[in-house]
RNA sequence: GCUGAUGUAGCACAGUCGGUAGUGCGUCACAUUGGUAAUGUGGAGGUCACGGGUUCGAUUCCCGUCAUCAGCUCCA
């Protein structure tokens, strides 16, 4: 693939950019096409992305319809046809001020302001059109074959609530019809992975408008997940000497405004709640309530650390376009922990975090996730608790343990908490933008403003470090996850229904029966299906539906030789055996909570 | 919250250029008694999200509200 540099040279295109190179230019062409439809649309940013691209364009009162993308479109294939030659040119700044200015290209106006001095300002010229830009572009508008025009947005001028809306139109792009074609495969397959819709089809949890939005409730399959979930966490904490608590949702205003959490997220927050003259609000996190926890009594540093751990139920005023199912609510259980540590156990009690993550990761299965060191923004001084020398301190320090536990990591400035730098382990879902699963959190702030004390070796007070920590992050959002690692087939600890018994016919409905009741006595999520259907339908329903581990299926020959057939959910292979042998090798699994069948 | 789209039976969806609605699955009844991904027949089931407006008449047109979806911003 050829393609051509702002100033002029045409060569061949590095293999590994030519995807970028194309997406960019497609970009372009669709700018383009838009600038021949709405003659007034005026050009913001319009980059490559992952997939695709797209760009982010002012259309005065202009309201793009379906049928608008698609003419978007079809004006994008005319353009390629044409087979536009395209051409770069660079000018000075103020002849570049100048053409923008005299095309009413305002915001590339203004992003000329923006850049540096000495930048050299280029611009492609595809047929008419012409575009701020630093290339490379493709030669001719004829090599993009495959591509597509997604969906519309709104995204705001230079990312910021300040700015003015945009509509950001999005499009995928391909080297071939082929690749578009599977891409758009792997879009249907995510949708269908996605944890809203195998969670409605699994009746695992609901929402009703009359309950309010961003309030999932969790039906008795979802919430058997949820136990699991729960006791297999605590489990692994407990065996690391954590110790657990049980804490109200509601608070005092006064303890938020201690921590320093009123100050920065009140507005995220459910509005106060006044009664005889004090003030209270649905908690948000619990921080503050496992401080006070800590100084309800005083502490050696023999005592240290002191891990204090709870599934908390937390409330917050998420903005109503961020909700999505049981992923992000505005009620959801953090898998939280406050570990009080002194300084010198800092470095063992952060590896101690770390390994539990990964730990439980290998337990569920988990391998595709990425490491982020989050860092503060030091311009930032509004968000961030000021005190440079603590940041300086507790960031050095978390990036040293965590280089030395040989993790890999890459640094994001502007994304710590407010009190202090974070380990967040960041995954995927099958639909929509990556958010964090696991947290780790080094603070020297809030300790301080809570006054918390432990007298050191030399009878002296010292001030305790706090790690927060959440390793499921919250259970509704871990659930959410392994919904759609697993679609929905869980491993035989988690399956809401881990067996499926189903008879033959309605005379084998009291052995059927028998051994249903055997399985449930054995402590097995059993479950007998007796409705008056053939074999086929059950088993269609069973794998469909309930994605149940085991189908146990019994008939006249089971009946006989006093015996099941045990059908294998992965492996689809059929097995007879005895009911006892069958109990114990499924309960085995259980508390093995095995991943295989 | 913002921009755009959507809201019809338990679920998945048709449809009505304004005359109170259909299909499939599920559900219920009856027949069938079956061998590992759909047995047959029949019945019931809807204030077409909610509230206003226009109209002789609104599920359909207009306005507002609520919810859902995509993205943006945010995520202690």
């Amino acid at each position: 693939m050829k393609i051509i540099y702002k100033d002029g040279t045409v060569g061949e295109c590095p293999e590994e950019e030519k995807l970028h190179v194309l997406r960019h230019s497609c970009a372009h062409i669709m700018a383009q096409a838009i600038k021949r439809l709405y003659p007034e649309a005026d050009f913001a940013y319009g980059p490559a992305t992952e997939r695709g691209f797209y760009y982010d364009v002012d259309l005065g009162d202009n309201k793009l319809s379906d049928d608008d993308l698609h003419r978007i479109e079809e004006e994008m294939k005319k353009i390629v046809k044409e087979n536009l030659p395209f051409k770069p040119f660079i000018l000075p700044r103020d002849e570049a001020v100048a053409l923008m200015h005299e095309r009413g290209n305002k915001y590339k106006e203004e992003h000329i302001g923006d850049l540096p001095e000495d930048a050299v300002i280029s611009f492609y010229q595809q047929g008419e059109y012409i575009d701020m830009c630093v290339g490379p572009h493709i030669t001719y508008t004829s090599a993009l074959k495959a591509f597509k025009i997604t969906q519309q947005s709104g995204a705001y001028w230079k990312n910021d609530a300040k700015n003015k809306m945009l509509t950001r139109i999005n499009g995928v792009a391909f080297f071939s019809k082929e690749e578009l074609a599977e891409y758009e495969k792997e879009v249907e397959e995510a949708k269908a992975r996605d944890h809203r819709k195998i969670g409605k089809e699994m009746g695992l949890f609901m929402t009703d408008d009359l309950i309010g939005k961003g309030l999932p409730m969790f039906l008795p399959k979802g919430y058997t997940i949820w136990q699991e979930l729960e006791n297999y966490i605590k489990e692994k904490e407990r065996a690391l000497d954590y110790q657990h608590v049980m804490t109200p949702c509601v608070g005092s205003v006064a303890l938020y405004q201690t921590s320093g959490h009123w100050e920065h997220y009140k507005d995220n927050m459910f509005p106060a709640m006044v009664v005889e003259d004090e003030s209270f609000v649905l908690r948000p996190m619990n921080c503050p309530h496992h401080m006070m926890i800590y100084a309800n009594k005083p502490h050696s540093y023999r005592d240290l650390p002191i891990r204090i751990g709870e599934i908390a139920h937390d409330f917050r005023f998420e903005a109503s376009g961020t909700l999505k199912g049981i992923e992000r609510g505005r009620h959801f259980c953090q898998n939280d922990a406050h570990l009080f540590v002194t300084p010198d156990q800092i470095k063992d009690e952060v590896a101690s975090v770390v390994n539990l993550i990964f730990d439980v990761y290998k337990d569920m299965g988990i391998t595709n996730y990425r490491c982020v060191l989050s860092l503060r923004d030091p311009e930032d001084k509004v968000k961030y608790h000021h005190d440079d020398a603590m940041w300086e301190k507790a960031e050095t320090g978390l990036r040293e343990v965590l280089t030395e536990l040989g993790i890999e990591f890459t640094e994001e400035i502007g994304e710590a908490a407010f009190y202090g730098p974070k380990l967040d382990v960041n995954v995927k879902p099958a639909v929509g933008a990556e958010y964090t699963l696991s947290t780790c959190q080094l603070d020297f702030c809030l300790p301080a403003k809570f006054n918390l004390k432990y007298t050191d070796a030399d009878g002296k007070e010292q001030t305790p470090v706090v790690l927060h920590r959440a390793i499921l992050g919250s259970i509704d959002r871990f659930m959410a996850y392994m919904i759609e690692e697993t679609k929905g087939k869980f491993p035989t600890w988690l399956a809401p229904v881990q067996v499926k018994v189903i008879p033959v016919s309605e005379k084998m409905l009291d052995y059927a029966t028998s051994v249903n009741k055997a399985l449930v006595a054995a402590g097995v999520r059993a479950q007998l299906d007796d409705r008056n259907e053939k074999v086929g339908y059950k088993i269609r329903e069973a794998r469909q539906f309930d994605r149940a581990p085991y189908l146990v299926v019994v008939g006249a020959k089971e009946v006989e030789e006093g015996n099941i057939s045990v059908r294998n959910r992965d492996t689809d292979e059929t097995v007879a055996m005895g009911l006892d042998e069958f109990i114990a090798k499924i309960k085995a699994e259980i508390a093995n909570r095995s991943r295989t069948l």
